[in-house]
DNA sequence: CCGAATCCCAACTAAAGAAGTCGACAAACT
DNA sequence: AGTTTGTCGACTTCTTTAGTTGGGATTCGG
């Protein structure tokens, strides 16, 4: 259950692209990894990856850089997520809607099924274009509200 | 974002016992790695960790064996997955109501603590014993019922 | 009190994943 | 042509995952 280093990363770049999307221009590696303090040369990997998705388009060469492929509003945290790492949640590498347990665990799947909708449930409606604009949906809002939601859990 | 064979295990491994609860005699290691399929080294790690946990007893000598410590009622997944991964969410081990970034990503931390809330509401509504018993809570049900839900996404 | 059954614990290993780094190469612009 | 910038694959280092192994400590039945 951890976001790693590199989804982290994946997330707050593609984000920032979102912040300079109305600038038309693209943005350069080496501006875009001292603006969130990521390694370049890891980054660039990263950025790589959200181009093959189809989640970012760059170009080379001096005036070269990185810009989003479509509208910011349209691509959502769970596009870049699943862009770098695989599907949102698997157990031991595999889907959980094609699991199966036997004996007293016969029901766990369903559980897997509900842990992954509700990651879904977020993740599927926060934009790129709302994290840059400060403005999240209310999926997310409501969720931040209750005071322990902020507990140390 | 992947529930790792260990959790599973230790889930798993924790239904039999809560399916085994009116029994009230504890259950040997051996007999609990056959009903699952786990190694059984493997798993007796796991459960000398949900001990140390307090979430089972167990007994040595002949007739000894695991039990839960607590009614299975009373013993959430979330729970068990805590006694053995650590945090239910952590950004690159740091626990989302502690991050803090500049720039656009200003307010991503939001974001995660909300995906954190929302594996919650799912992982701390199962008990052990609505597993066992094959009777999920609504919170579970609600969120498997979607037809897009057992999508393979 | 002896011996068998059972859990306890620390140490070890092999394989994979995480987090980068590096250097040569390819495209674009001036 | 030459500079700027992205592309790609290979490489490294460290940690985690998924176990295994072997001896030690408890408990019980006889």
């Amino acid at each position: 259950m951890r976001i790693t280093a590199k989804a982290d990363y994946a997330v707050r770049a593609a984000v920032e692209l979102a912040a300079s999307e109305k600038s038309g221009k693209p943005v350069k590696g080496e501006h875009l990894a001292g603006l969130q303090q990521i390694p370049q040369n890891f980054l660039e990997n990263i950025l790589t990856e959200l181009r093959r998705a189809g989640i970012i388009r760059t170009r080379r060469g001096a005036d070269g850089g990185y810009q989003l492929a479509r509208p910011a509003a349209e691509i959502t945290v769970a596009d870049v997520l699943r862009a770098v790492e695989g599907p949102l949640a698997a157990v031991q590498g595999v889907r959980p809607d094609q699991l199966s347990y036997g004996g007293a665990a016969e029901r766990l799947p369903e559980v897997w099924v509900a842990l992954r909708a509700s990651l879904r449930d977020v993740l599927e409606h926060v934009t790129l274009a709302d994290i840059a604009r400060g403005r999240l949906p209310t999926a997310v809002k409501d969720r931040t509200r209750p005071k322990d939601a902020w507990r140390p859990h």
